[in-house]
DNA sequence: ACCTGTCAAGTCTGG
DNA sequence: CCAGACTTGACAGGT
């Protein structure tokens, strides 16, 4: 099995590339000139990708061909006071060279929705705030010029008393989102309400790729089932039809994999990647598996990732490949 | 230059 | 029913 590793939004070694710089509503009420202050948050939003580019340019010096893009590169995207505000206008060239580079580089890009956006909600006003945000990381991945292989992954939500309510109201509103947005998305298992068996069974009845996590299954599971691998010849099921962009190749699985911060505090992330866990997974699920995409969750982000591939290679059983990619 | 509090969001818990 | 915790990087204001 070939395993690639990946990392979430910023980089620990360029320096000044934030891709999340904002503005707070209270700054942007301060200006006078409101057509000034929009100006001011399209020039952030700038910014933003071109640190973005910068930082997949350090990835591809370092063979990293795996990266989430963070949530907030448009600051204030989708808040009520700026709904006549269409920040794509100007965005769209910005955003076409940062997809463009990503093609050309062969990198596997995404985006993770924050926890407000929530499809097993009750309450009208927050689907249809999450309806919007949904539409506009899909409208950045359009932008980009990037194929279905680029998706949005998102969480079932909460359970507000009644898990299967919540679950079914999620499958119907899920069913019900436009044919484009339903396509990239991909649903993970949280770690605190649905579980990887309960998450698995969404995607399977909505068509879904399953984004498995293992630290938050290891902190959230049914007593019976320890052992994630089980469900693994399912979550393999849900990619089966997926390629690769601009291919006919098959687009590998992805799983997350993130350490507890402490034994106190096991739900948070930790700074680095124990690579234990993460390669007794690798270890067996790779007779079934070919290729795998492992994106790390850790607070040094890439430093945790170039960690990692330091204790793979001490590791005599597995096979370093490049510097972000390994064989078990 | 550094420190502390605040900001965004939605859900859940405790009082 | 309301306040606070949760999470996260970055702003904002103070020293």
């Amino acid at each position: 099995m070939i395993v690639r590793l990946g990392y979430v939004a910023m980089s620990m070694q360029v320096s000044n590339a934030s891709p999340s710089k904002t503005m707070t509503v209270t700054s942007f009420d301060k200006l006078n000139n409101r057509a000034a202050a929009v100006r001011k948050l399209e020039r952030i939003a700038m910014e933003n990708i071109h640190n973005t580019l910068r930082i997949l340019k350090h990835n591809r010096a370092h063979d990293i061909e795996l990266f989430r893009c963070s949530s907030k590169l448009i600051p204030l995207r989708g808040h009520e006071m700026l709904n006549d505000w269409d920040p794509m206008k100007v965005l769209t060239e910005a955003f076409a060279e940062l997809g463009s580079y990503a093609i050309q580089n062969e990198m596997r890009l995404s985006f993770h929705p924050d926890h407000f956006t929530v499809l097993s909600t009750p309450r009208a006003e927050v689907l249809s705030s999450s309806l919007r945000d949904l539409e506009s990381h899909v409208t950045m991945l359009e932008a980009m010029g990037l194929d279905e292989s680029a998706k949005c992954n998102i969480h079932i939500g909460g359970m507000y008393g009644d898990k299967k309510a919540a679950s079914q109201r999620f499958i119907d509103r899920f069913k019900a989102l436009p044919e484009r947005i339903r396509n990239r998305m991909t649903l993970e298992n949280d770690d605190k309400t649905f579980t990887a068996s309960e998450t698995l069974d969404v995607c399977e009845l909505t068509n879904t790729p399953m984004v498995l996590d293992i630290h938050h299954h290891e902190v959230n599971h049914e007593e019976d089932k320890t052992d994630c691998a089980e469900l693994w010849p399912r979550i393999l099921q849900t990619w089966t039809g997926q390629t690769e962009q601009g291919s006919d190749q098959e687009l590998p699985p992805k799983i997350h994999v993130s350490s507890p911060k402490s034994e106190k505090d096991a739900r948070s992330h930790a700074d680095y990647i124990d690579p234990g866990p993460l390669l007794t997974f690798l270890r067996s699920v790779a007779p079934e598996t070919p290729r795998l995409d492992v994106m790390i969750e850790a607070k040094k982000k890439d430093d945790a990732l170039f960690q990692l591939m330091k204790d793979v290679s001490t590791d005599a059983g597995l096979k370093v490949l490049s510097q972000a990619s390994f064989r078990v």
